[in-house]
DNA sequence: CCCGTTTAGTTGTATGTGCAACTTTTTATA
DNA sequence: TATAAAAAGTTGCACATACAACTAAACGGG
C-alpha cells in the first residue's frame, strides 16, 4: 500500500554497480565502471564534446573532466580541440581503448547472464518497458540544459 | 532480443539518486543521500555495528568510516562502543538526526509521487516484484561475509 | 591455555562526485 | 558593433568510494 519503487531503483542499482565492477576486477580488467561507460559511449559515438558526455551519463562535467584526465593518462582516449568551436574538447577513443572495450564484452555479457537469471524474456520486456517510464518521468533540470535526444541513450556497457 | 535489463537498471539507479539529492537541497536539506540512507537505516534499528550498516548500505566499511566521521562530526549520530565484543562500535542517532529524519519526510513523499507518475499500482506491484528477483540473482560475496537477513532490507529513505 | 585465524574498525592512497568560482570563447541583444 | 549573457571546460574544495595494510580483539583447534 504505502510501499514506493525508490528503495528497489536505489538499491539494485547500487548492486549491480558492485557486481559490474567486481566482475571486471576478477576478470583482470584494471578498470572503473565510470571508465567502462565512457568506452561504451564513445563506442557508439566517437569524437563527442565533453559536455555531451556528461549529459548522456548523468554526471557533472567537472568530474568528467577528471575521470578523462584519468584516462587520457591511461592512453584509453584522447582529446582533441574542436575547430569550429574553441571551446569545445572532443573525446575519441584509442586504439588501446578499442581494445579493452573489446576485452570487457564477454565480461558483461556473462554478467548480463547471471543478473537476468530466472526471468522470462517477457520479464525482462515489461522491466525495460517500466524502467523506460520512470526514466520518463525524472527530469534532470540541472544536468540537462538542452533537450539532447541523446539524453535517452542507456549510458551503460553492453 | 539481445537488449539486457543491465544498462536501464543502472541509469535508472543513477538518475533517481541525482534526483533525490536534488530534491534534498531543494529543499534546504544539507544532506547526502548517503547520509540520509544512514539515518533512515538507523531509524528502523538504532545501535547497529558499523559493519552491519556496510553490509545493509552495501558500501566498504572504510567508506562507512569516513561518512560517520561526517555524521558524528555533525552530531546526527554517535558511535558507543559495545560491551560484550570490545572490536565493535553501535552506531546511534542523535536527537538531531531524528529531527533530520523527520524534516525529510514529505521530501522523499513529494519525491516518490514525481517518478511513479502514470504507474498503476499493479505496475508499481510488478516493478517491485521484478526488482527484487534480480537482487535474489545479485550474490554479493565481498561484501556480505555472513548471511544477514538484514541483508535484504531496502537501505533507502521512505 | 596458546597460537594461528578471523573479525571490527581505522588509515593511506587513488579515484569518483558535485558545487562554486574561474577563464576563454561564443552568442545574443541593445 | 559593443557589451552583457551564456556556454565549455578547469580547478579548489569537501565528501564518497574501494582496496590494501594495519591494530586490536575474539575465536578455535590443538
Amino acid at each position: 500500500m504505502e510501499e514506493t519503487i525508490m528503495p528497489w531503483l536505489g538499491k539494485t542499482g547500487k548492486m549491480v554497480h558492485i557486481f559490474m565492477a567486481d566482475k571486471l576486477k576478477q576478470h583482470g580488467l584494471n578498470m572503473s565502471m565510470e571508465q567502462a561507460i565512457i568506452l561504451k559511449i564513445l563506442h557508439e559515438e566517437d569524437g563527442l564534446p565533453q559536455n555531451d558526455m556528461a549529459i548522456v551519463t548523468n554526471r557533472h562535467k567537472a568530474t568528467l573532466t577528471r575521470v578523462l584526465d584519468t584516462m587520457e593518462k591511461n592512453h584509453l582516449v584522447v582529446r582533441i580541440p574542436d575547430k569550429e568551436d574553441k571551446r569545445v574538447k572532443r573525446v575519441y577513443l584509442t586504439k588501446h581503448g578499442r581494445q579493452h572495450l573489446e576485452d570487457m564484452r564477454p565480461v558483461f555479457i556473462e554478467a548480463a547472464d547471471e543478473v537476468q537469471k530466472g526471468l522470462t524474456q517477457t520479464e525482462i520486456k515489461t522491466l525495460i518497458s517500466l524502467l523506460k517510464k520512470v526514466q520518463g518521468n525524472i527530469n534532470l533540470k540541472k544536468l540537462q540544459h538542452k533537450p539532447f535526444s541523446i539524453c535517452e541513450k542507456s549510458s551503460y556497457p553492453f
